[in-house]
DNA sequence: CTGTTAGCGCCTTCAG
DNA sequence: CTGAAGGCGCTAACAG
């Protein structure tokens, strides 16, 4: 708003000049690691800096340290709260290691996607961590895959979360291992006749998670009957729009609907209830992720607990370290049963 | 991973060499924005440049060029979907400009904004949105203000987001009076006895919202007693836990209990539960934002709308404008009247 | 310990 | 239209 006359900020010459000193001794006592710098110019350099409000170009230094501050996140929705968590462990982390997030968004498409990670290259990021959604069938996989090595031998580390069989460091999540507990568990309540919320062909992540949970029922002795499930998006109301396909279709007897993820879930309960059925009672419904709303939700969601936050944090780490080995041990995934599905003889 | 030896990222110069110009001519090929350049040679250098993988090192051209594309994102908590979809308007927006957006998390500390706002000039960002929470007894305010209009006159834009009364452009959302339309609209609806849950003393949004809130009432002849108000945290938790205080204290014949948000709200609605009461039936309960999970609870929420995302994409808007009066319309406000406030004669 | 001097990678006048 | 050269803000040898 102020119309004050525009200048330009202060450089380390204007604070060298100020505090009458060269511009290598200021540079020193301003930004240089091992001080070597009589304390009286230090302080000289330091006020004058002070007096001008100096703040070193990070992009000038970036350019002559040959080396940058940045890590580039990738998410596929910044909106969800999955993304979001994940988002926040990685800020978090990286301030306490003086490190500046810069993001962006692939909507879940692979070609944003590549054309971003071409794009973020441009920062020189020391880090990039794609948490966005890997596909099987990936057509622009390839060429992420040869746009990531080339960005890795120029010194950059890239990490991946969620996905496997990736050439690169990865934080995985037992998408498989978690949803086949969470079967095992669901049939120790008594059910016997589940359906699913799928998501779109080919995405990892959902496809894991319901290969694990048809495994699971598979152990027991049951099944996921193809008529029981539909595939939609992988937002609410994707999750909506399923669960209303499977009761247009005839829900039936169906006794338990797992959703690949918390937020689906919820939008297939809202679902459930708009068509006057009473989710956990009618129908007992289960997520993943364990999102911070599902306790709020009327039943509470069951659902397989992912420390999202830590996630990220850990993906900074992982990124950080000096051996690739330091995967530490994998991120644990807990089956958290709730009121959306009560024991068999209570409901349903 | 892959152990192949280490190189640098090609650089301007490489691509020349390789296509057998000068620097010149490969800059303009590749950046330059008054393409002057014969097709032919335009070509040579294109092809090199892919060959060789390159990407414009942004810092050197920052430095170069004097202006970064940088747009620097201030939020109080990334988690919080509130911020989230602010967020994700600015990033989406930011990427249609061809920005790339910078994020930083303040917890609703101002020093720590302050720290954060210095340490993000840095950057030399184009523009900086700050969302973190603004307090009216903040003692880092004037040291902020000055930070801010430093920046300012280096060319730097600053726009805040639902503040006012700061001497920069701001997209002001309509607390007070959303709240105020509220408190109208329950009053409307037959409730007599209201309660609320506050935020921490200061905290701008909160404090307005619940002075429109009250206004409201006032205006149709009732008040909020301050016994029947509890301050909490911002946050889910804040509002579990401010409403469990508010029932030990005896919530009596309160009628409706607003919160100052969404998430508070939804926190609210579990206290109720878990103490035996129904929401909505029991105790009314409203909320402010229109977060989207408000329409998966039960029951669903009462709240006053609020376009988040297009908060974010507003704001960095108004940051690029050229002049200072585009602020354009206000962000409309919507009260939505849902099932946690049912027409008095119905229930409570 | 301090100052001088090359760069870092890129852009942009300025002559040709 | 092209190339040579200087400069952006900063760091890092290198001498002193």
């Amino acid at each position: 708003m102020s119309q004050t006359s525009r200048s330009t900020p202060a450089t380390l010459h204007d604070v060298a000049r100020e505090a009458g000193v060269s511009l290598a001794t200021a540079s020193r006592s301003l930004n240089g690691s091992t001080r070597k710098v009589n304390e009286a110019y230090r302080q000289k350099v330091l006020e004058a800096a002070a007096r001008l409000g100096y703040t070193p170009n990070l992009s000038a230094q970036a350019v002559a340290r040959g080396t940058t501050t940045t890590v580039a996140l990738l998410v596929a929705d910044i909106a969800d709260p999955y993304f979001s968590s994940i988002a926040a462990g990685v800020v978090g982390q990286a301030d306490s290691e003086r490190l500046i997030v810069t993001m962006a968004e692939t909507d879940r498409d692979s070609a944003r996607e590549l054309e971003l990670v071409r794009a973020m290259r441009g920062q020189r990021p020391r880090v990039m961590i794609l948490a966005s959604s890997r596909r099987a069938d990936d057509p622009a996989a390839d060429a992420l895959q040869a746009e990531l090595t080339a960005y890795e031998q120029t010194g950059g580390r890239v990490v991946f979360i969620s996905s496997t069989d990736q050439a690169f460091r990865t934080v995985e999540l037992e998408n498989r291992a978690g949803a086949r507990a969470l079967a095992t568990e669901m049939v120790g309540l008594g059910y016997r006749r589940f359906g699913a919320l799928m998501g779109p062909e080919g995405l990892r992540t959902g496809e894991d998670r319901i290969a694990g949970f048809t495994e699971g029922l598979v152990a027991a002795g049951f099944d996921l009957p193809a008529d029981r499930t539909a595939r939609t998006r992988f937002t609410r109301d994707g999750g909506y729009e399923g669960m209303r396909e499977l009761i247009a279709r005839g829900i039936g007897d169906t006794q338990l609907v797992f959703a690949l993820n918390d937020v689906m879930a919820m939008g297939a309960m809202s679902a459930l209830r708009d068509a006057g059925l009473e989710p956990g009672l009618d129908v007992a419904v289960a997520g993943f992720d364990d999102i911070p709303t599902v306790r709020d939700v009327t039943p509470t969601l069951t659902t397989v607990r992912l420390p999202l936050e830590e996630v990220g944090v850990r993906a900074l780490r992982l990124a950080l370290a000096e051996s690739d080995a330091d995967s530490g041990s994998p991120v644990p995934t807990e089956v958290v049963v709730r009121e959306s599905t009560p024991r068999l003889a209570d409901a349903v």
